[in-house]
DNA sequence: CTTAATCCCGACTATTTCAGTTAAAATTGT
DNA sequence: ACAATTTTAACTGAAATAGTCGGGATTAAG
């Protein structure tokens, strides 16, 4: 049950674009430094993040990446779904329809995956990349590297 | 964010188990064939479970497997965990401390993962095996194949 | 116009996990 | 003795993870 580095690199670089919104197109080696993430690599999920619509890009010199809509609107959910697939412990009980198993809507333990990924899709979708911003800056992050206050 | 077919066939033969609760040793073979199970994958499995304390086995002819407490007394987060590591989608999360991964407690990330492995944990762990025995029964499951009605 | 910065794209690789399979050995009721 | 069991260890193919590598396209600035 755990996050992938997608998910958890995916999260950070856009908590780092939260954080810097507003001020134009930040480049992809610039976040990728500031959160220790290899820029080749960031660069893949930031390809996701364009594709999902989460980000949009400017090419060419002083180009770079910017989130597509305010750090209010965009809900950590969103950015899991688009880098690590559905919100869900099993593909029988997938948001989106997703595939059956053969056994029956009342299979006992089809409701148990539903109340678990109902309990996580609520905290992830209730989330906004301003509540992160909003602690981030509470805890006394600067501009730079700001959750490596030991 | 998925459970694997560890999880998902655990708690499936555990109900299993639990259906069956103070019959005696079920044999492998016989839960195996009812779940729909590879035997051979599901001996891993349940050797996991034993090393786990949560079944007891008895060998030799007429031997199988039991549960080692009674089904109200086991939750589901137990079998998670034995067969599928932490519940935690984060190892600087995890329960049991776990590891660091430098940023600081504060870190805005990880108070998001904190409040996902708690509603996570939250649902695996006041579900015991007597709630899902309840809900099956409850649906007309008879002694065999309890989740197959469509 | 050239150049440097930057995003874009496709292929490649090493490691690990998943989901089993296979084969043999130990235990025990009848 | 024999058959039904669990127990253990080794093996395998496929997929996902977590990257790396090399080049091509676009654009701002000098």
């Amino acid at each position: 049950m755990r996050i992938s580095t997608k998910g958890e690199y995916g999260v950070r670089a856009m908590l780092d674009l939260a954080l810097h919104y507003g001020q134009g197109p930040i480049s992809l080696k610039t976040v990728a430094e500031r959160q220790d993430i290899s820029d080749h690599y960031l660069e893949q999920l930031m390809a996701t993040l364009r594709k999902a619509g989460l980000v949009s890009s400017v090419r060419g010199a002083q180009g770079g990446y910017e989130l597509a809509k305010s750090p209010g609107e965009m809900v950590v959910g969103e950015i899991i779904r688009a880098l690590e697939g559905p919100i869900s412990p099993m593909p029988c009980v997938d948001q989106d329809g997703g595939q059956s198993c053969g056994h029956g809507e009342g299979c006992a333990t089809r409701q148990l995956w539903k109340r678990l990924r109902d309990s996580m899709a609520d905290v992830l979708d209730s989330t906004t990349l301003d509540d992160l911003k909003q602690q981030a800056l509470a805890m006394g992050a600067g501009d730079d590297s700001f959750m490596y206050h030991i």
